[in-house]
DNA sequence: AGCACGCCGACT
DNA sequence: GTCGGCGTGCTC
């Protein structure tokens, strides 16, 4: 038969019923070959269902479809949706033979009777592992977060499944448990619904909570009980930390209740294969239970009950694979689909979390205000420019209250001092009032060019020489600020008979015992003192975390001061804690009231109005300049969607993301490159993202010049 | 991305 | 006549 290159032809001006009689033809001719492949080189095939509906693993967008093979008879047992499958793919045909295409992984996610494929299928080449690792609800989340974030569907099930490490796959399955008893509410009691929460859970109910917790180490116990409610109704439970260091707590919490043995964790530092095994008794049903860092947001829970996100504001909880899906939006997918319980707990709240409150999606869950003041730590705030007048304090760059603070903590418990990160230092300041340094055609931030002080604006790129402080007229400029190291070394001669610890990305303390020390931590990376907490903490160069030129500038320096305070002792017990930043600030007052939830929804209010994230949805284009503006034109964007720019991306925004996209795309290293933001009305997100997928995929499948980067919920809108 | 097919210019 | 240029489109 020769009717395989007979494809229809798609005339508008064909009468209609000469249009179905063509098809109709065309799907005869198409069945009659190949729908039920008796034999391929001669072997038999499947008897039921001898077509494998197969994903092939390949991310490009313009191949996220499925393919259809033959399922040879002696493939047919273990051919079963969710296995691991290779198959010939990319091969030309001729004279009924195949040949070249390379072998490459895949996935079958089903098998069927007919094929619609208008030509002989190919036949699977190999099961890879009769484990079912791909299963219809795994497929149908990655499916759902793929379409979130305009991307493919093997990348996300890349994300998913983790690689197969045959020796994993040896150990037997065994049955699950029991389920627990209904745990008792311990710290859940402190709030006024939190044991309602519990007992919802226990009975098999799906409540949704934004929890706003309690300063204090008493989190990851009541994360545990959270959990083991869940199990005890039967269910599965996940919780997903943005860290491992938080998973280890949490998992160290739910230990104590639960034993070994009756949950995992799913972190990156167990490897690859204790980490594939973890996951395969998650998969088969052994084990109910997953604590985990991002990556456990798939976790392949049977009957799950409860979703559970602990401070959704960190960095970790963004994967940095395409398509970059948060593990808060992956669990608002899941919690969705499985028609589980979900729970968002954290010391801060993010605009996103507010948001899940105000649409009423879920209920605050929250200590009155008499809790939440008897166990938070008293906040004092001083004003940058408020130098200390004490030499000691002086030689350690501190204002005198805060020095007085700690010397008198000191006495009581260890100290802790948080520093931002090197790097985070936005942009050059008065060094006398600290007031920004601005461009004064343009208004945006100047930036010093070499060494030698030469000073340029970061926008206009104007070359400011002369510079003078609006405010104060001051004439010098204060960009350092002073890592972690730097504050140590001068901390340590101010306090010389007290020992001085340095938590930070390369050495993070896993925690610090009850005593005298001062312990100079980076946002992130403070450890838990033992006893009661820290007796004091100071909160350095708030100015640097509030200068900083994004939107999230505030919400993230509330969050870095409220993961650090809550870490100190209460006010009741001499927890201080002391910031130093202009105090009318509303992130600032928003810590000395305690009050994060308040100051979200007033964020929230305030993008709301702006037409920002995540009110609306933003996604980012960027590449070589022609590219997204061709791209733009290519797009048939929904009607309300709104372009923002394009505009030129400075060398330092692109990331390594983007130089890599480069590197593969062929692109020049000096290319300019650019970012244009789209932006859709609530409720038009899938609709933005379906668009840019489309067109995408119809560029890639053109071939049609360089190709651009596609971002939902672009992380750095300034 | 590969890789095959297809339709126009210099060659044994 | 035929080999082969790489433009165009598909991969079950």
């Amino acid at each position: 038969m020769s009717s395989d290159n007979g494809r229809p032809g798609r005339s508008a001006a064909e009468p209609p019923e000469q249009l179905a009689l063509l098809r109709e033809t065309v799907r005869k001719a198409a069945r009659e070959p190949k729908a039920r492949p008796r034999t391929w080189r001669g072997a038999a095939l499947a008897e039921r269902r001898p077509v494998a509906r197969v994903l092939v693993d390949k991310g490009l967008v313009h191949l996220d479809r499925y393919f259809d093979y033959a399922v040879p008879a002696a493939m047919d047992e273990e051919a079963q949706p969710g296995v691991r499958v290779r198959v010939r793919f990319g091969a030309g045909e001729r004279e009924g033979r195949r040949e070249g295409g390379g072998l490459i992984n895949g996935f079958i996610v089903e098998r069927v009777e007919e094929s619609d494929f208008p030509g002989a299928l190919a036949p699977l080449a190999q099961v890879l592992s009769p484990e079912r690792v791909l299963p219809p609800e795994l497929l149908l989340l990655c499916r759902a977060v793929a379409d979130r974030y305009a991307g493919s569907l093997a990348d996300v099930v890349q994300l998913a499944v983790p690689p197969r490490m045959a020796r994993a796959e040896k150990a037997a399955a065994v049955p699950p448990g029991e389920p627990p008893a209904v745990p008792e509410p311990g710290g859940w009691s402190r709030y006024p619904q939190g044991p309602a929460f519990l007992r919802a859970l226990a009975e098999g109910g799906a409540p949704r909570a934004v929890w706003t917790a309690l300063p204090g180490p008493r989190w990851p116990d009541e994360l545990a009980r959270a959990m083991t409610a869940t199990l005890a109704s039967g269910r599965g439970a996940l919780a997903v930390l943005p860290d491992g260091r938080a998973a280890a707590r949490a998992d160290a919490a739910l230990t104590e209740l639960l034993g070994k043995g009756r949950h995992v964790l799913l972190t990156a530092d167990a490897g690859p294969e204790a980490r594939y095994r973890r996951w395969l008794a998650v998969s088969r049903g052994s084990v109910r239970a997953v604590i985990g860092t991002r990556a456990a947001m798939f976790a392949p829970i049977r009957d799950l009950g409860l979703a559970a996100i602990w401070d959704d504001g960190e960095s970790g909880h963004s994967d940095d694979r395409a398509p970059q899906p948060h593990a808060r939006e992956v669990l608002l997918l899941r919690a969705a689909h499985e028609k589980s319980a979900f729970l968002l707990g954290a010391h801060a709240c993010t605009v996103e979390a507010a948001q899940l409150v105000e649409s009423g999606w879920a209920r605050p869950l929250a200590a009155d205000r008499e809790t939440v003041r008897a166990s938070a730590p008293r906040i004092r705030t001083v004003g940058d420019g408020d130098e200390g007048r004490d030499p000691a304090a002086r030689a350690a760059r501190l204002p005198t209250l805060a020095w007085q603070t700690v010397r008198e903590a000191l006495e009581h418990g260890p100290v802790l001092v948080q520093v931002p990160r090197r790097g985070y230092v936005p942009r050059l300041a008065c060094e006398r009032c600290r007031t920004p340094a601005r461009c004064v055609q343009c208004h945006g931030p100047l930036e010093a060019v070499g060494a030698r002080e030469a000073l340029r604006c970061a926008w206009c790129a104007r070359a400011e020489d002369g510079w003078r402080c609006p405010e104060c007229g001051g004439v010098r400029l204060r960009a350092q600020v002073f890592g972690a190291r730097r504050t140590a070394e001068e901390l340590g001669r101010a306090f010389p008979s007290v020992p001085v610890r340095t938590s930070g990305r390369d050495h993070i303390l896993d925690s610090v015992p009850d005593g005298p020390a001062l312990v100079v931590s980076t946002p992130g990376a403070e450890p838990p003192a033992g006893g009661p907490g820290y007796a004091a903490a100071l909160l350095l160069d708030g100015w640097a975390l509030l200068g900083r030129p994004d939107l999230r500038a505030d919400e993230e320096a509330l969050h870095r001061w409220l993961d650090a305070a809550a870490l100190v002792r209460c006010a009741g017990e001499g927890g201080t804690v002391v910031v130093v930043a202009e105090p009318t600030l509303r992130p600032v007052q928003a810590l000395v009231r305690w009050d994060p939830v308040g100051h979200a929804m007033r964020e929230l209010a305030e993008r709301a109005e702006l037409g920002f994230p995540p009110v609306s949805r933003m996604a980012a284009v960027s590449g070589p300049s022609e590219a997204v503006a061709e791209y733009l034109a290519e797009t048939e964007l929904p009607v309300e969607a709104e372009v923002l720019g394009p505009v030129p991306l400075p060398p330092a925004r692109q990331g390594a993301a983007a130089r890599g996209a480069r590197a593969a795309a062929g692109g020049a290293v000096g290319e300019q490159r650019e970012r244009a933001l789209v932006r859709v009305p609530p409720g038009r997100g899938a609709a933005l993202a379906a668009a840019l997928k489309t067109a995408q995929s119809r560029r890639l499948t053109r071939r049609a010049g360089p190709v651009v980067q596609l971002r939902v919920d672009p992380p750095d809108i300034g």
